[in-house]
DNA sequence: GTTATTAACAAACGGTCGTTTGTTTGGTGA
DNA sequence: TCACCAAACAAACGACCGTTTGTTAATAAC
């Protein structure tokens, strides 16, 4: 998880020939996303400084520039990895469900678990606005449509009526899920049973009108 | 609508007894408001400074704080307005409805509507979360949960089955109006007809599973 | 016509921002 | 042993932040 492509190693040799990796990557970088994920979750893109981030792994301002090359690449760095955690938990809950409506319940417990309960990380792809960052804006809200897209298929999927809105079902079950973010707090409900609950509100729901719930 | 009461005139007189308002209100104040309602909106909290917002009404950075003692109170105005004009929209509309179920679809209607397409004021009250300003936090709250308990009495008023989940109806439903604001573009389905389609999909709709839509 | 008040200007304050630059350290391969 | 380099430190840079202070033009009241 740390060598995403899209994300190389800090430096690469300025010598016409590439050096070998040397000792290690040093997992100094890891501590900095880890706590870039952190705030960026807690605060916000805008409110959590640079300072913030150094002074939460115990380094100086300038130090993290040599890991990541602004604020910009470690919200990038951050983003692409939270969505990367939803996305591999969701086709992995996707994978264990038998039929279309099972995949697509599979997919919002997943998702939302994630959101509400699955680290720093899966909650700043929710919580920052691409927009927040406009130099990494399209490449932000590319990464977070490449996971959305995989709920067109689960949609697309299910046997509903001939004129069923089914894009209005993936927006209305995505956008409840993710708005959760604001009113989720960790005593109620859990993350899997508020993604059940507004799943059976649906009248394509399979359970039926007033159908039963999972334990 | 400028003579809130929590939000009065800019000074009061220092001597003991009160003075008459004087001359007019003066609409700056007015000008004011609709800037920073502007850029709160289109660009958050933190992004928009008062420079930005004096720069908008053709003022200095200094002489915004003749009519608000800070960046936080002038939050706290645009905010309380932006949910008093949601509210105003809402109730009018609920008014108009005659049965439960149709009041609560004007007022899922008429909620959308302010969210996507009602002007800056209504827009800062989703965007805008209360805790990037944490000195308001708890009056903005205040002012949100406010305004969204409406929607817990018109659920509470629906004829529906013994267990049925009222709670997530309402969060699913606001969750999925409020999150639109982040995916809408206007030249798509109107906001009264997005507010309608998620309507459509609830198991609980008189107009039945796969019932039919407005014009 | 003086006085008081409104509403602004002009200029700075201290602080924090993201970032850059130059230097130092500690481990590692030749 | 020595050169190398990853990875940090130390210290600042200019820009911008929210805000304060002192002053001034216009307007209304007496």
């Amino acid at each position: 998880m740390v060598g995403h492509a899209a994300f190389p190693e800090p430096r690469q040799a300025k010598s016409g020939r590439l050096r070998e990796p040397g000792p290690r990557p040093a997992n100094r970088r890891q501590d900095l996303l880890d706590a870039a994920a952190r705030l960026f979750s807690r605060q916000g893109f805008h409110a959590a400084s640079m300072r913030d981030i150094a002074r939460a792994v115990g380094m100086l301002p300038g130090s993290l520039y040599y890991h990541f090359a602004s604020k910009d690449a470690l919200l990038l760095a951050v983003y692409a990895e939270g969505v990367r955690r939803i996305a591999e938990r969701v086709d992995a809950a996707v994978q264990r469900a038998a039929t279309p409506w099972a995949r697509l319940e599979a997919a919002c417990v997943a998702h939302g678990e994630m959101l509400l309960d699955g680290g720093d990380y899966a909650q700043v792809v929710i919580r920052v606005r691409p927009e927040d960052c406009a130099a990494m804006a399209a490449r932000l809200t590319a990464l977070r449509d490449a996971h959305e897209d995989r709920f067109k298929a689960l949609v697309a999927a299910l046997d509903l009526p001939a004129g069923a809105d089914r894009q209005a079902l993936r927006l209305m079950l995505l956008g409840a899920l993710n708005w959760s973010q604001t009113w989720y707090r960790p005593g109620g409900a859990s993350p899997a049973a508020i993604a059940r609950r507004f799943l059976a509100l649906l009248a394509c729901n399979p359970g039926g009108p007033g159908g039963e719930e999972a334990p």
